[in-house]
RNA sequence: GCGCCUGUAGCUCAGGUGGAUAGAGCAACUGCCUUCUAAGCAGUGGGCCGGGGGUUCGAGUCCCUCCAGGCGUACCA
């Protein structure tokens, strides 16, 4: 549980807060000033490891120059005992903090300790959360978009739960609506084209053109000859539906297990229709008067819930008035609920059927345009979507051959799909690429690139690192050096810049996750593996272990294997292995 | 028109909520293996942070306004 970059930042924040008091009741500085000053890591480390601006922040309300301040601040600084060997001034008025062997000391101790949990917090405090991710229509196979989402809204899922969240992983099926018609109708056709010639009927225009739908057909005509042919139609259609659901879900479970994913939960939108839900939260909206009708259809006063919620959330009259806000149907002219009421009654389900504090979507960027609407259906229904349903907003994923985009198209059958990416590259790869950019940036994926840049893949980079170590320590082991724990270790020991930067990397792990949860950004962990493995690979080309002294041997080889610790740790997060050997 | 996302080195991107001289990787060039894994390391070159205004001690970061690209704006899902 320890997070030793905020540790550290909160003591540099006490003790020039105390330093101030102090500085006051001696009568160097006007006392009772309240300053909020903010504690930096400076990109520069000459300029120490912890940065105060407290004496440029409080040069206003006290009246001084920032270097008076901070002059008087540093007569009455107290170091001992703490994290810091030294602390000075410069530039402008900065108090510069630099760290010492008690701090490096603890970065070896609270990995050891923590081992693979390391890194975990409470910053969660056991909220349910639930990531909703993927939810690839059901009716053909899965593209590399639903590969980034996949890998994304796991490795989201992951990180929260180290930060003590308590968090379900649950794919939304959408068994149900226009989709799922032309789904059938589409097998239905193929179905039909086997027992009459493929002349003899035709295509239905909104069709899905794919081969598996083909497939699908052959199957039941397998299966079942032309026992179908004299069904009624709709009975027909809804064992198509059915039939083609039975191949498909349990494929899309597998493709995605493929990769690592795993859900708690394959949720059916049919069965908030089947339950009666859809409608009950229609007349939920009416009930609190969200909803009129017109031309034989019944219509959500969008318009209204949005004007509201962006006014509460400080637009102003004039910004809302100037937007184009239109209102949606909710149950159409002939009957059948939309699919946005469907989305309603799903959330409404999450948020309150299920208690779930917070709703996190993983959508795809083109669906943007249903964020604030959906929020404001929540809100409207009291249950305060504007804040706890989360929408994850994923760029799209621009599929490449050799350089030129390929165009990709359910309708036209002209898709790269997902599972057999995992015949070209490896899973780790795959992971690793599909986190290794923020959700806001767009992707281009290349399989022609993919393939051939294999060794150039910066995973490659960070679990080589990992291996190195493992083949250091194995070394080691053979020549009757074991690994040995943090308290035999003299941290100051390991006094070169590298020594130092790698321990500094190590402790920043906890303050990664955080920072992955806190911005929905889990590629986070990638750069910061990244990151850790130059560090390393640094640390090794400068500092050897085989021939030194015993005493820095020891430390160098802790530092070495606390590493491998760490590397394993956020190898794990993020999906990868961390092989011993490559 | 309105809305969302993006614009930083030749290419791909960081820049942790306003801090000191803007950083990596790839590509190019130059070095480093008789000693712990060279899938590595070191070095060199490369920048009007899309443009212009503002806010303040201080802006790649915040506000306004243009420009460019992507996406969306259905009684589809």
């Amino acid at each position: 549980m320890s997070n030793l970059i905020q540790a550290a930042r909160e003591q540099v924040s006490a003790l020039t807060q105390s330093a101030y008091e102090k500085a006051a009741a001696a009568g160097r500085l006007p006392a009772g000033a309240e300053i909020r000053a903010k504690v930096d890591i400076p990109k520069d480390v000459s300029h120490g490891d912890y940065a105060s601006s407290f004496a440029l922040a409080a040069a206003r309300s006290l009246g001084k120059s920032p270097r008076e301040i901070a002059e008087a601040l540093l007569e009455h600084l107290e170091l001992n005992g703490t994290y810091f060997d030294k602390a000075e001034i410069a530039g402008p008025g900065f108090l510069n903090f630099t760290l010492g062997r008690k701090w490096f000391g603890e970065v070896l101790a609270s990995v050891e300790r923590e081992g693979g949990q390391y890194g975990q917090s409470d910053v969660g405090q056991g909220e349910k959360v639930m990531v909703e991710f993927v939810s690839a229509n059901p009716t053909g196979p899965m593209h590399m978009g639903n590969a980034r989402g996949g890998v994304l809204g796991d490795t989201l899922a992951a990180v929260l739960e180290r930060l003590g969240y308590d968090v379900w992983r649950e794919f939304y099926v959408n068994d149900a609506g226009n989709q799922i018609h032309k789904f059938a109708s589409s097998i239905d056709a193929r179905y039909m084209q086997i027992l009459l010639g493929e002349d003899n009927v035709p295509f239905p225009e909104e069709g899905y053109h794919g081969e598996d739908i083909k497939e699908l057909a052959q199957a039941i005509y397998a299966a079942h000859g032309e026992g179908w042919k004299e069904l009624p139609e709709s009975e027909r259609l809804e064992r198509m539906a059915e039939y083609g659901l039975s191949v498909n879900i349990p494929k899309m479970k597998s493709d995605l297990l493929k990769y690592g994913i795993e859900y708690d939960q394959w949720f059916l939108e049919s069965s908030l229709h089947n339950s009666g839900a859809v409608a009950e939260t229609v007349a939920e909206l009416t009930s609190r008067g969200w909803t009129y009708e017109k031309d034989g259809a019944l219509w959500l006063n969008t318009t209204q819930l949005l004007k509201e919620k962006f006014l509460r959330e400080g637009k102003t009259q004039e910004q809302v008035d100037k937007l184009d806000l239109k209102d949606d149907v909710l149950c159409r002219a002939n009957g059948f609920y939309t699919y946005f009421a469907a989305d309603i009654a799903y959330h409404s389900n999450k948020l309150k059927e299920r208690g779930y504090h917070t709703a996190i979507n993983i959508w795809g960027a083109d669906h943007h345009g249903h964020v604030a609407r959906l929020q404001a259906a929540l809100d409207g229904l009291g249950l305060d979507g504007s804040h706890r349903l989360v929408i994850v907003l994923m760029q799209l994923v621009n599929l490449l051959q050799d350089g030129k985009p390929v165009r990709m198209s359910k309708r036209s059958g002209k898709t790269i799909a997902l599972h057999d990416l995992l015949d070209e590259i490896s899973v780790d790869a795959a992971r690793f690429f599909f986190n290794n950019s923020k959700p806001t940036s767009p992707l281009d994926f290349d399989l022609d690139l993919a393939v051939r840049q294999d060794s150039d893949n910066p995973v490659y980079y960070v679990q080589y690192a990992h291996a190195r170590i493992c083949s250091l320590c194995a070394k080691m082991a053979e020549e009757g050096m074991a690994v040995p724990s943090a308290e035999t270790v003299d941290a100051s020991l390991l006094s070169s810049g590298e020594e130092q930067t790698l321990m500094k990397a190590l402790a920043r792990f906890p303050e990664e996750i955080r920072i992955a949860g806190r911005d929905y950004d889990p590629a986070q962990i990638n750069r910061y593996l990244i990151s850790l493995a130059g560090d390393f690979h640094r640390f090794y080309n400068a500092d050897r272990i085989k021939g030194e002294e015993p005493a820095v041997a020891a430390a160098r080889l802790k530092l070495a294997d606390t590493t491998r610790s760490v590397l394993a740790n956020g190898l794990a997060l993020i999906g990868v292995a961390a092989p011993e050997r490559m």
